[in-house]
Parts: C-alpha cells; structure tokens; sequence
DNA sequence: CGAAATCATGTTATCGATAACATGATCCTA
DNA sequence: TAGGATCATGTTATCGATAACATGATTTCG
C-alpha cells in the first residue's frame, strides 16, 4: 500500500494539486465550495501531507529548537508547555532536547538541531561551548536564551537574575534576624545558574559583614532531595551553630529539612531554610519552606511571544531583551496550623539586574 | 549570506557531491584520505547538512514521534530520557509531544506528527479518540504503546499491569493487618493508568472481603500534592477510622501524609500510605511512604530498543510485545530514626498482566 | 599473468510539496 | 458598458540531498 500524495488527492477532487495545497492552509484563498469538496476526499482517503516535502519546497521547516537542561523539572516542563501554548497556534512545533546539564551534549543537541534548520532556537543559559555559542550565532536565525541574564548573550534573553534573586532571599533571612547563614549548593557548576545563585548568596552574606564560609556543595548540577538531606549533616556537623540555610533549590531544601526533622532541630525555629523555584513540595511540605517563584510557563510564553515578533520582523535591526519576569519570594509561616491549606503569604520582587 | 550547501563543499574539495554525502555517513565507503580532506572543509566553511532535504531525498525523516501524558513528570521525563539514550545513537530523533491528558490534544498531535513521517510512534497508553488509534494503525509505522499493557493494544507494548501493581500494593496494606482501606483517586480518569490502579485497589479490597466505598475522587489527570492533602481531609471527614489509604501516585500521597501531620494522624501507626510511582519525595519524606516502583527510563529504553528492533526486520510478520519490566513494592520502614538515610527495603515483584 | 571481484568515485533521476508566475472568469466603477 | 481590479485556479520550476546505476582503477587469486 503505497501512501497516499497531494496529486491523489487532487485527481480524485478534480482540481490541480496546487489547489489542494491552498485548501489546506488557512491563508489561501479559495472557493468555499471547493474547499469543502477538497476537504471531503482528504477525509475519506485519509491523506496526511508530507511536511518533509512541504518545508523543502518552502524553505521553512515549522520547527523552534528548544534546549533545556532536563525535562524532569517542573519548571522546564512548563516552560517547554508555555513554548507550545504559544509556538503551536502559529504552526511551529518545538523540537525538544535535554543536556543532562553537559555542555558537550548540548554542543552536540546543537548542531543536530541546526541541520533540521529550525526557524529559532531557544536555549536555557548555561555553561556553552564556544562552538555550541558560534554555532548559534552563526544560524542566521533567531536565538533566545532563557532562565537567566547573561552578562554575553548570545542573542535574545528571556530571563531574571539568579544572583539577585537568591541574594533578595538571603537578605530576607538577614532580616528575620539570622546571622550564621550557610549555603547548600552543587559543584561543577560554573556558569550554571546554580553558581549565579552562590554568588547573590554571597553578595548578601558578605554584604551584611557575615560569614560566608559555611557552604556545601553535594553534587553536580541538579543536586536532589537525599543530596540536599546529606549536605544539611555535613553543614550542621562542620557548623553546629547555623541558624539560616539559602538553598540552590527547593529539593535540596526539603531534604535539608528532612535531615533538620531527625536530628530533632525545629524549622524555622531552630535553622530558618530557604529554597529556589516554588517546587510544589516547598507549598505542600509541613512545615513549608520559603522559596522563590519563577514562572517557567511565563518564562516559556515569553519567548515563545518573542519568537514569533523576531520572525515577523526579521529586518528588525534592533535587539531587544524580552520582557524580564517577575520574581516573587514566598515566606513560610512558621506556625504549624491544623489546617489543610499550606500556609504562606508571598511578596513581589523586582526580578533584578 | 546564503546558506552553504552540499555542492558547495563538494566543489572546494575538488569531488562530487555524492562523495561529500558518502564521507559524512559512517557506512560509506569512501578513501580514508578523502574523507579526511571533505571533513577539513566541512569544518572551515562551517557547512551544517540540510536534514530536511536529506529526509525528503532517502525517504527517511529519522524521526520517532513520543507521545506523553506531561513532561511534568518524572516518569515520562525518564521514558523521554531513555528513549533518547537508545535512539539518539542510532541516529533517530525523539520527537516529543504531550497531551495534558486530554485525548483531543492527542489526537491532534498524532496527526501533526505523522506529517513529519516519523519512523515509528511511541505512545502513553491512555483514553485515546478513535480517530486517533485509527490514524496510529493505518500508519504503516511500527506503534509502540507504553506503561501498561492495554487489552486491546493499537501495536507493540512496553508496560505493566496498573492494576495488578495497585492490588499488590494493596494486598500488601491487608497484608500488615489493615481493614479500613481507602482509596485517593482523580475523577474524570476514564481510560487511564489511574482508572486501571483503582480497579486493582477494587480486586484486592473486595476480594478480601473489605469495605469498598472509602474513595475520594479529587481532580481530574494528574492530581497533585495540594489535592492529595484536600482529598485526605474529606476522606478522614466522612471515614474517620480509616486506617489505611492506596494512592493513586506519590504526590496525592505526600500531600494525604502532610494531612495526617496536621491533623495529629501518626503515619503510619493510625494510618498506613502507599504512593504511585517510587518518585523522590516518597522515599526522602519523614516519616517516608510506600510506593511502587515503576523503571520510567527502563521503560524508554525497552522502547527505543523495541522500535529499532522493529525497524530492522520491518517484514517481521509477528507482533512480539516487548518485555515487561518489572514492578517493585517499596515499603516504608515505621520507625523514625535519626539516620539521613531513607528508611526503605524494598521486595520484588511480577509485573503480571 | 589475466579475468573477475572489489573499490573509490562520478552521473543522473528523483523524492512531494509550494513559490512564482500565468490565465481565464467575474466584479466593480467611472 | 468598457477596462481595470480582483478572484479562483492552473502550470512550471525548484528546493538539496541521496538512491540507483555507471565507470575506471586496483586488487585478488587460480
């Protein structure tokens, strides 16, 4: 059974494949009846058109690269789902790659990429190669990094600061009045944002005149919930007298917490603990754990908004950053209520930079 | 700047464009000299090889469309994950979409993807339009269905029995000597893995001769952590002396536990938990929850080894399913102990159908 | 040593849709 | 009502790589 092509279809309607082809496309204009007969016959005969042939012959491939560095994160996810809510209405499909956070991979993701000559590629800011940078700024097309503000982009940006982010946490422990504040965070991270937010940590730190020596790094990039659990011993058994933890995430946070809760330390009472990126565990866990919300769905409709401005105005001489997100720091309450509602109230924060 | 193309580099390199194509695939038999000299050029002149006019030209898009439910999600970020670890390296391509489990979403992204001609299709077992399983079985691509083995599978399958793996679990709850067993579940799931785990809660709670009617419904597809813990609230409110709850996955558990902490509930000398899904909250929360442990990246891999099995021997009449991986009861350990240690053991078992 | 096999490379045709241009029919408007 | 504008559709050329076949050079082996 041999598939069924654009000229099938036409001859069984009676009309030329280039009608076909205007029949289906939204833009083309055509009269409705034979729209409908054309519609008809590709309903009954089942035809699906080839969209290989199609961007060969239109020199558009109907993809958008997206890179992310795992997809098992929830903000990555949503922000892969805000890419489709927006990308998918105007015919654009994202082409999904995950780094494991390795530079090497995402070189390689790169290039594969490039060969389906994606119409833009959007790339979650890390620690690229100088051929995966040159790569991408040598596409022609256009390129949005995502999730943080480089100090080089490459391209466009869709982003907030990591740094002053997690230095707005840390000075808000400061404020409650906590002077021994450790940092629980990843190694081998450089240009990760990961290390972006060690750096606001430190900003706060040695800001305030405190010390700034009580930091663990557990693992690679992403540290999970028993890492965070194994570096909350080390931190406590080096420096007993800690009574704040920043935390480079929220599930690193909650296996801190974990670790707090058998070694009989009251959260916050004891050590207030801070997380990164309002994972639902950080609203749900009891007690819960203050954290900083960043919309990765709103991260991914931006750029996607953005995208699809960039490829209308293609002439468009200018660079102009996407509209930077709104960071929020959402504080635990420290009382444990008998209520099934997770207990916190949120303050908006200017995103920074 | 016009894009460099094949003849391009074929005419700086002094040979013919069909050389140039044999020297960049490993399977060519070209002179080892020679291809030296086309890769030095395809280096300088930073030529990237046009997939699209290389699909449309060998008929081959080297693409596997993916289907899933959320990216959301750990498993099916793990399934993505080892699908790209076995196709990746056999120069396929995962193509991934996700449905929000919602069966139109679906449908429309299969019929958006079988224009790409993917090479096979992996999809999520699920709820999915008649339309759609149409579409997939006139395909003429193999068809892959994962996550649970379906009564009536479209193609191939990599999954297990939802059901038999709840009814274990719950027998294993009957097994410590609980009789009031509840059930927390979503409402709308109709053909979905979580349909088929409260039958098996229903097999193994009726076939004990238990009360059946302590079920919850909270949410639609998926249910989260904050409807797990409203959904225990009303459960405990209409059945106070529950003493056992199966639930549909790790979060809805957590979230039931997080209930239990503020309503005084101790987990689990009243109230014993079983999750879904073995995520990792389950094992690193205190005190830690019972869970199944379902392989999501072994799943993938089954998959992707499955389709370029399938691949090779396209005339293969027969329709082996693929393995079926195995499922693992993890139990949580009772006692809190002061250790940064998870406090499980885990126990074997068949995956059956 | 010579014929067949193997190897490295070149030539030609082709995949299926669509852009660009062409054409006849219908509709306005001065 | 004539002539240009608009509309609906048809015709032709084309995108860039690769499959299939062709060719000359080199090797192998009886």
């Amino acid at each position: 059974m041999t598939r069924i092509k654009m000229s099938d279809v036409a001859r069984a309607a009676g009309v030329s494949a280039m009608t076909v082809s205007r029949a289906l496309k939204q833009d083309g204009r055509i009269a409705p009846a034979t729209r409908r007969k054309i519609l008809a016959v590709v309903g009954k005969l089942g035809y699906v058109p080839d969209r290989i042939a199609g961007s060969f012959s239109s020199q558009r491939s109907g993809f958008v690269g997206v890179l992310v560095p795992s997809l098992n994160n929830p903000h990555f996810a949503e922000t892969a789902a805000g890419l489709q809510d927006i990308l998918a209405p105007a015919g654009l499909h994202p082409l999904l790659g995950h780094t494991n956070y390795r530079a090497g991979q995402a070189e390689l993701l790169i290039e594969t990429m490039l060969a389906r000559r994606p119409e833009a590629m959007i790339v979650t800011f890390d620690d690229h190669t100088p051929r995966a940078r040159h790569l991408l700024a040598t596409a022609g097309i256009p390129i949005v990094e995502i999730w943080e503000l480089p100090k080089k982009p490459i391209g466009h940006v869709v982003g907030f600061s990591n740094r002053d982010a997690a230095a707005a946490m840390t000075r808000h422990l400061i404020g409650l009045g906590r002077r021994r504040i450790g940092f629980i965070g990843e190694v081998n991270d450089k240009g990760t944002r990961g290390a972006e937010r060690l750096k606001g940590y430190l900003d706060a730190v040695k800001g305030a005149g405190l010390d700034s020596s009580r930091r663990v790094g557990m693992h690679a990039p992403p540290i999970n919930m028993s890492q965070g659990r194994l570096a909350m011993s080390e931190l406590l058994h080096k420096w007993p007298d800690t009574d704040a933890v920043m935390c480079v995430s929220d599930p690193a946070a909650f296996g801190a917490m974990t670790c707090c809760m058998l070694l009989g330390k009251r959260v916050p009472e004891d050590i207030a603990l801070a997380g990164f990126g309002d994972f639902e565990i950080s609203r749900c866990a009891v007690p819960a754990i203050s954290t900083i919300a960043v919309d990765g769905l709103d991260i991914g409709r931006r750029a996607g908004a953005l995208v699809l401005n960039l490829l209308q105005h293609q002439k468009d001489p200018a660079r102009p950053l996407g509209r930077v997100p709104q960071i929020i720091v959402i504080e635990a309450l420290p009382a444990l209520r008998a209520s099934t509602q997770p207990p916190q109230k949120t303050r908006k924060m200017p995103a920074g930079a």
